[in-house]
DNA sequence: CGCTGTACTATACACTGTACGTTAACTGCT
DNA sequence: AGCAGTTAACGTACAGTGTATAGTACAGCG
């Protein structure tokens, strides 16, 4: 029988297989078995290096969290703070899987501590006291979650045609007498749901608040 | 055989049912086989009112946007605006579901549009023009979306003892000499994953952005 | 050699969403 | 009243899912 050798597998291995999975067949789509279909191997082996589903997806967000860029040195602080930003953002889009393991698990890992080191650092080094600091750390990055979220999902439901039709027609049957501006501005919406200016539109009014005189 | 008459499912009625369920037993034990026994009926009766899962979640999720009261009137613009961030944010906590809902689909539906058109007015009659408009509106709804999301997950978190514990020890085993500013801030970040003054610090910080003079 | 721990397999269970075909109950028409 | 016709709910079935439990082959060590 040939069985499968002992030591063909590893978390990482599994970690970057799954992440393959996500990217191609779609983050709904992916499934332990279907990891371990491709790795040649029963499900129950992955059970070994995880110990269940959530474990993983673990792993894998960890593992993406790795792939962000060091903060630049050589800026000032509100630049550091637009490239730690973008550079999430960037990360998300090229991995729209992220924004789900975001959005469904809190931060744990080394490489998801490392970010918030980073942004954090920039914070204190530009004078912020430790709890303006926190506030302004979460608030920066559950910005970016939420606007590059939004994007992706819209993305998707552009591409995908159905649906894409369904809302169409839901925004065409509304009345313009009960809904005046919604239907007024029905082009800037549409053009609004994502995109570099769009993002940085919302990053900049963040970033004003935090650099006007009247803040603490 | 005492089969079920017939009349006696409705839309609105499975969708109250399903909202209970996803309350009592979490959005993620949620399924439409449960929904159809708690109805005492088989579980393919609810496709005569919802073509399928997502049609359902769509209708919940419309539901619960329509529970959203109207905006102020008699106030100035920005306390409108905090008015509407405030109570969506409020609806999401209560019905921690729409979290899940908002992130998962675009907007869609009757009453999801009730609610852009109060927050487009306005910023329209505040004299923001349609481009600014629609970004603002775009910027607010997902800083809204991410920052109350992120609060949910983490409240979920600390609420799970296991979860709760392996997040500290991960914070824990996080080296003072590699992670020096999120060891020195800890207990700073623990306490800004949410609550009102947490969320209204980010709303002010966008708001003071829009209000500054170099705003278009 | 035999022992032990470990990496993988096999089987099984309780679920899920939903496609398909059937049947019972109600509606309206004659 | 009797007879369609429509439709709401049913039953069955299928292809999946995550994972508990038990078993098996191999590596390294005494």
């Amino acid at each position: 029988m040939g069985r499968t050798p002992r030591n063909t597998l590893s978390s990482e291995l599994i970690v970057r297989t799954a992440l393959e999975l996500m990217e191609s067949k779609g983050t709904d789509a992916f499934s332990l078995r279907g990891v371990a279909a491709e790795l040649g191997v029963g499900p129950m082996a992955l059970y070994t290096y995880f110990r269940n589903k959530d474990d993983l997806y673990d792993a894998v967000r960890d593992h993406l969290m790795g792939l962000l860029p060091a903060v630049p040195r050589d800026v000032s602080w509100p630049d550091q703070v637009r490239a730690v930003c973008r550079g999430l953002r960037l990360l998300m889009l090229q991995h729209p899987c992220l924004a789900q393991l975001l959005a469904s698990r809190p931060l744990a890992g080394h490489e998801t501590a490392r970010v918030a080191e980073g942004l954090l650092g920039v914070l204190r080094a530009a004078g912020f006291d430790p709890e303006t600091a926190a506030r302004t750390h979460t608030t920066l990055f559950t910005y970016v979650l939420g606007a590059t979220s939004w994007e992706i999902q819209m993305a998707a439901e552009r591409r995908d045609p159905e649906a894409w039709r369904r809302l169409r027609t839901t925004m065409e049957s509304l009345s313009a007498q009960d809904f005046p501006t919604v239907v007024e501005l029905a082009p800037e919406l549409a053009r609004t749901t994502g995109g570099d200016d769009q993002f940085d539109y919302g990053l900049d009014l963040l970033l004003q608040g935090l650099q006007s005189p009247t803040h603490p």
